[in-house]
RNA sequence: CGGGGCAUGGCGCAGUUGGUAGCGUGCCUGCUUUGGGAGCAGGAGGUCCCGAGUUCGAGUCUCGGUGCCCCGACCA
């Protein structure tokens, strides 16, 4: 036995470390807070930027890139904002052997830099909307890490919009929280909750912020991505304006959006078990490891492996052979399902006589007997197809089962230690912020969704599971990474 | 910023009353193996985190420093 992973049941966080270094995903790096992303970590930015660009770009988006450093004049234009980061940021105060005159901050979100740049492009309504993403890496001195979910430095993407109306903008906020949370469902197999923020949890210089928000393997809620109305806040710090088809000057309204390389940590902690990593195969470079069994004649064995690698990548099936001779089939086995590839086909000389293969799914770990024919590459599509779905249904019954609805503290308490819990609020920070002082739990999001607000009856008023007072509506409550 | 832990071959660790460093695994070579992390034999690999001190002698004792991790408060 290599790397042995620590038990979910026994220690869920170390279980967590313990399979990002052993599947090679991460590694830390000697900057306190930083990480190395491995080729196996990276591999998943990776299908991930790639789904998301191209989101991104059918709804008219393009890409472009904005400086690393940011003055310290403009970091302190939005009141609110730098109160919001000041405290986390990285600042330069040298170059070249001198002490810079201004003070650079190291972009923790580019909304400054990028508001100092749209000043100068937007005059007209016609020049409007501007729809800008940016693919880059941010830096938030953070005061405790953990490798994936919040490190000093990570990768995301910045969506920056400038609009002519609030109403325009909105639009653009849901649909670019629609888009993560149609993400997050298809590609990771994740089930999000999408909704506001309260007041107290919302981005620093926005008017709202929306989320998707996911339930992790022990029960805590993780914040998935988020899209933000930023009003005419930093179009105002910026003196941003422009002139509308009626001759009138008026600031423009903006949106910032963003994912990070956080949402591996999500993948990891929503799907994974024991034995490692559990990949959703729309996330998986690698969907298929052929293992040869190299008994009797090795070379018919390895041909009938190739021979299988090659028809399924012909179809759009990614796969490969391990035919190395180092390992014993055994250990590829375990290897293969620490790294979370969706599916492995296991074929020996007993298998090539009788014209078949075994393949073993990475999610349930069941073995089935395919023939090998002309419906290999269909039926592998259906498993993979399959896996896919499956993680899905699982996380979403997971959070169905530890999702509760309470009406008294005294549940509360209790129900908060174990997952979700739906309750009314009576809409004040006292109220929340009590709830948070004793209980650690913070409310996650106000949904946003019709089937969701259905499911709980969500806008049903009723009476403050803390103050006693009257509630519009139920929130959800969870514990939160 | 508080509390705790750790620092010794690539990785994980041991190292007793101070006496010149060892185990597991991995790595290299060879042979035998191969359907759930194979076996045997041989081999390579260490500024013991840094600095100062005590001592004939420090991985070990003393003082100072550094780094990382974990738990909490703050955050995507």
């Amino acid at each position: 036995m290599a790397d042995k992973i620590t038990s979910r049941s026994q220690d869920y966080s170390q279980w967590y470390i313990d399979l990002v270094r052993s599947a090679k995903l991460a590694d830390y790096s000697d900057v306190r807070g930083c990480m190395v992303i491995r080729p196996n970590g990276y591999a998943i930015w990776e299908k991930m930027q790639a789904a998301l660009d191209r989101m991104f770009k059918e709804t008219g988006h393009v890409n472009a890139y904005f400086p690393l450093f940011i003055p310290e004049s403009y970091i302190a234009k939005e009141a609110e904002h730098i109160e919001g980061f000041a405290p986390e940021c990285a600042v330069v105060t040298h170059g070249g052997g001198e002490e810079l005159t201004e003070k650079l901050y190291v972009r923790p979100t580019s909304e400054t830099i990028i508001w100092a740049s749209y000043k100068k492009w937007i005059q007209s309504y016609r020049d409007l909307p501007i729809l800008i993403n940016q693919w880059a890496n941010v830096v938030r001195w953070e005061m405790r890490t953990r490798l994936f979910l919040r490190t000093a430095e990570f990768l995301w993407q910045e969506g920056h919009t400038a609009h002519a109306t609030r109403e325009e903008a909105s639009e653009e906020v849901m649909r670019m929280i629609g888009i993560y949370k149609k993400f997050a469902e298809e590609y990771m197999a994740l089930p999000v909750i999408m909704g506001r923020k309260t007041d107290s949890e919302k981005f620093a210089g926005a008017d709202e912020t929306y989320c998707i928000e996911a339930m992790m393997q022990d029960g805590k809620a993780l914040q998935a991505g988020t899209s933000h109305h930023l009003g005419q806040n930093f179009a105002k710090a910026f003196d941003c304006q422009f002139q509308t088809a009626e001759g009138r000057l008026d600031h423009v309204w903006a949106t910032s959006w963003g994912v990070s390389t956080r949402l591996i940590g999500a993948l990891i902690m929503a799907h994974s078990d024991d034995r490692g990593l559990v990949l959703p195969p729309k996330l998986a470079t690698r969907q298929v490891v052929i293992i040869p069994i190299l008994r009797g004649d090795r070379s018919a064995v390895l041909a009938g492996a190739e021979t299988i690698a090659r028809t399924l990548n012909q179809q759009g099936i990614p796969a490969f052979v391990d035919g190395s001779e180092q390992n014993s089939p055994g250990w590829k086995f375990a290897e293969y399902e620490l790294q979370g590839i969706p599916l492995r086909i296991e074929i020996g000389p007993r298998d090539l006589a009788e014209n078949k293969c075994i393949a073993a799914r990475r999610d349930t770990l069941e073995k089935t007997e395919l023939a090998l024919d002309d419906t290999l590459p269909l039926r592998i599509s259906e498993i993979l197809n399959n896996i896919q779905q499956n993680l899905f249904d699982k996380a979403l019954q997971f959070r169905t089962d530890n999702t509760r609805e309470v009406s008294t503290y005294e549940e509360f308490r209790l129900a908060v230690e174990k997952g979700f819990v739906i309750a009314h609020w009576d809409g004040t920070a006292e109220t929340e912020a009590k709830i948070k002082e004793e209980t650690k739990a913070t409310i996650r999001v106000l949904p946003a969704e019709d089937d969701y607000i259905q499911q709980y009856s969500m806008n049903e008023p009723g009476t403050c599971i803390f103050s006693g007072n009257p509630a519009k509506q139920k929130v959800v409550f969870a514990k939160a990474y």
